[in-house]
DNA sequence: GCCAACGTTGGC
DNA sequence: GCCAACGTTGGC
C-alpha cells in the first residue's frame, strides 16, 4: 500500500464536498501535470492519501483512499489525462497545517514542503505515521 | 494582490 | 533540442 496526498482549494474543491460524495467518492479530476497525473496512474485500490487545502487553511484535515484506478478523465476528451476516483475516510480530529510540517524537523523533506505546486504528491510512510500523529489519530 | 517557482509552449 | 516567453500555482 502506497501513501499519497492530494491538493485543492477549498473554494473549489473542499473536504466538506468529498465527505458528501460518501463512500461512493468522486473522480479526481481537472489535474494537467504529467507528474501528478503518473502518480494517480501509480495509485491501488485501497491506497491512502491526505487531503490538503491550499491557499485557504493551509492544512490537511483528512484521509481519503483511492476506490477506483486511473481511467480517463471525464472532464476533457485529451487521452493525454487520467485519474483517479478517492472517497473520503476520516478527517482529523486536529488539521494538521502547513507551518506545523515546515517547522517539524522530520518532515523537511516532503514533497509538499520541497516541491508545493505538485498537486498530487508521494507520501513516505513514516511522513504518514508522523502526520497522524500530528493530527491526533 | 504580489511575486517566485515551476511547467509548458512554440519559434528558431 | 534549446531557450525565451508565457501561464499557473500557491505561499505570503
Amino acid at each position: 500500500m502506497s501513501y499519497w496526498l492530494f491538493k485543492s482549494e477549498p473554494d473549489a474543491w473542499g473536504w466538506d464536498q468529498q465527505v458528501a460524495k460518501g463512500d461512493a467518492g468522486e473522480e479526481w479530476n481537472g489535474v494537467r501535470n504529467y507528474q501528478a497525473r503518473n502518480n494517480m496512474r501509480a495509485m491501488k485500490i485501497g491506497d491512502r492519501g491526505f487531503f490538503y487545502h491550499s491557499n485557504v487553511g493551509k492544512e490537511i484535515v483528512g484521509i481519503v483512499e483511492v476506490c477506483a484506478e486511473s481511467h480517463p478523465d471525464s472532464t476533457t476528451d485529451d487521452p493525454r489525462w487520467d485519474c483517479v476516483d478517492i472517497r473520503a475516510v476520516k478527517p482529523f480530529p486536529r488539521p494538521v497545517t502547513l507551518d506545523e510540517i515546515k517547522s517539524d524537523p522530520r518532515l523537511t523533506e516532503m514533497v509538499l514542503v520541497k516541491n508545493t505546486r505538485l498537486s498530487v504528491q508521494p507520501v513516505t510512510e513514516s511522513e504518514w505515521k508522523i502526520v497522524c500523529e500530528l493530527g491526533g489519530l
